[in-house]
DNA sequence: GTGTGACTTATAGTCCGTG
DNA sequence: GCACGGACTATAAGTCACA
């Protein structure tokens, strides 16, 4: 179906994992290793090509020390849970 | 691969939407017509059996008129977000 | 180090039931 | 109104070769 409002959530999803493997000066391989999960899904990921599901979305936030639902927040302020 | 964290995330996504179902008594059909999914598929989330995807993720929390990450948050209070 | 299309296999998600 | 099952179809997961 992908509404509208499933585009922005992917988009943002995207831009949260980018900036945040940005952040902790991974490349996509590194966070890929560190997630479980394949470098050119996380590449696709963050391209918003993909429908992820709770639990790839567990995956990454694992890779990327943080929490999933930091991952779909839409966040300016302290992103990086120290 | 469905990690001890994947698990619990799961669970607390079927806590989430059942709860903030219940609050405005809807029926899991009613539900599932207000996101646009089915009947029985809201109930085995309900149920913790599945590992959704951002998509029904984002019906799912339009039907509860409310954001995604609330579905997806450890929350014991201001659930609803104004 | 990353983008991309193609591809196979696993499972998300629908729809038919039953108690 | 809900739990649960079986069978099905659509799509996510996961991998690869190559730009």
């Amino acid at each position: 179906m992908v509404t509208g409002e499933a585009k922005q959530l992917r988009d943002l999803l995207a831009r949260n994992v980018r900036r945040l493997r940005r952040d902790q000066n991974m490349s996509q391989e590194a966070l890929a290793d560190a997630a479980g999960l394949h470098r050119t899904y996380v590449g696709s990921i963050e391209r918003s090509e993909r429908n992820v599901s709770l639990d790839s979305l567990c995956a990454l936030a694992h890779g990327l020390s943080t929490e999933v639902w930091c991952l779909l927040s839409d966040s300016k302020e302290g992103q990086s849970p120290q």
